[in-house]
DNA sequence: TAAACTAAATGAACATCGTTCATAATACCA
DNA sequence: TGGTATTATGAACGATGTTCATTTAGTTTA
């Protein structure tokens, strides 16, 4: 069997993501296979390699999808509050969740690496720098008497710190913190950087 | 060849531990193998599974020894320093400066996942409580007027954050944030959330 | 010393992996 | 209807983790 045309590339591409999503999902960024998410949507491996160039291809994609989500939702967060220290709040409470909700494909945007000397390429590292400067917006309303250089790293000091919440949540290692509450310590993490941060002295 | 007695079972394991861990450090967690490892101690890849139950075992194992390695590095750095905030921020700059200085080895750490629904063993979890008690009893002394609930969640909030600085640093994510010292906002985040911390009100 | 026993190390075997590409099969066009 | 262009295949390659019957050599016994 070959020339089916059942569906374009776009629509064998579309089939693929959404397959390796599921598989990602479900069982984490060991139980993706190229013969898997090929099986998953009736077609064999090859046919993987005419649309993805390989497997890190088809990954970062994967990924590039998952950023996309996380803003659109953190956008919405966004609009739901206006006092400007709850709309910061909320973004690191969006983070959280998400990552909490769909623990594999969070794991995989920063679990991910390409080979050696490799670096992600410019459209990817902008949805990056596009969720970062969301908290650097958040935030500038709240620091008016610090300067933008000020401002810029406090905004990736608060991102560092709600990101690694994330990762030793997933990773189960605040467990041995005692840490109950993963939302209540980003909230104690958030609320006293910027208490010390706003406060003058 | 069989039968050779050149070595201990101890030995084996030793020696096959340091050639892993130099495979991790130069070519990181994707460059390992079965059978480099074997090849590089002059064995074949079935008595490694004489020594070791599987890789994940023998991962398991290399990241017990840097674990160690940090723990004492930071004992040696914290006896550098009497007074209690400059002692707080030297665990959290030696926690980077580790991250920075072992990159492959430090990710391997807590990129590496266990099968589905197992779990490090207790001793591995130790040694991350261990780690995580360095910094709760530094913060100690400066917190006087907080509970041990809240002197615990403050720990684990600070561990966090440096955590993710680290990650966020050696997957070059802070480069879109426009960070130009890591250091600097280590120091950033641990000063402003320990000033938001400890103040009054 | 020779034979028997025991422990150590091997390496072929299996299933799976990412990736490639000559080949086959179909759709399209003249 | 015949020829051409395109699409999909799946066998093949080298590498992976893991197992285990087999071989080898040290040790003990007769």
């Amino acid at each position: 069997m070959a020339r089916r045309n059942d569906h374009s590339r776009d629509e064998i591409r579309e089939m693929a993501l959404a397959a390796a999503e599921k598989i990602i999902s479900e069982q984490g960024a060991k139980g993706l296979s190229a013969r898997k998410v090929a099986a998953a949507i009736g077609y064999t491996v090859g046919t993987l390699y005419l649309v993805f160039d390989n497997l890190d291809d088809l990954i970062l994609q994967i990924n590039a999808h998952t950023l996309d989500q996380l803003h659109d939702r953190m956008l919405e967060e966004q609009a739901r509050h206006k006092d400007p220290m709850e709309r910061l709040l909320q973004l690191g409470h969006t983070y959280i969740s998400f990552a909490d909700e769909e623990p594999h494909r969070w794991e995989l945007i920063f679990e991910h690496r390409l080979p050696e000397g490799q670096q992600p390429p410019g459209w990817f590292r902008e949805k990056v720098a596009r969720m970062f400067n969301l908290v650097e917006a958040s935030l500038e309303p709240l620091a008016a008497n610090h300067s933008p250089q000020e401002i810029k790293q406090a905004a990736a000091a608060l991102w560092s710190g709600v990101h690694g919440i994330c990762i030793l949540a997933i990773s189960r290692q605040l467990d041995v913190a005692g840490v109950e509450s993963v939302q209540d310590l980003t909230h104690s993490l958030m609320s006293n950087y910027l208490k010390g941060f706003i406060t003058p002295g």
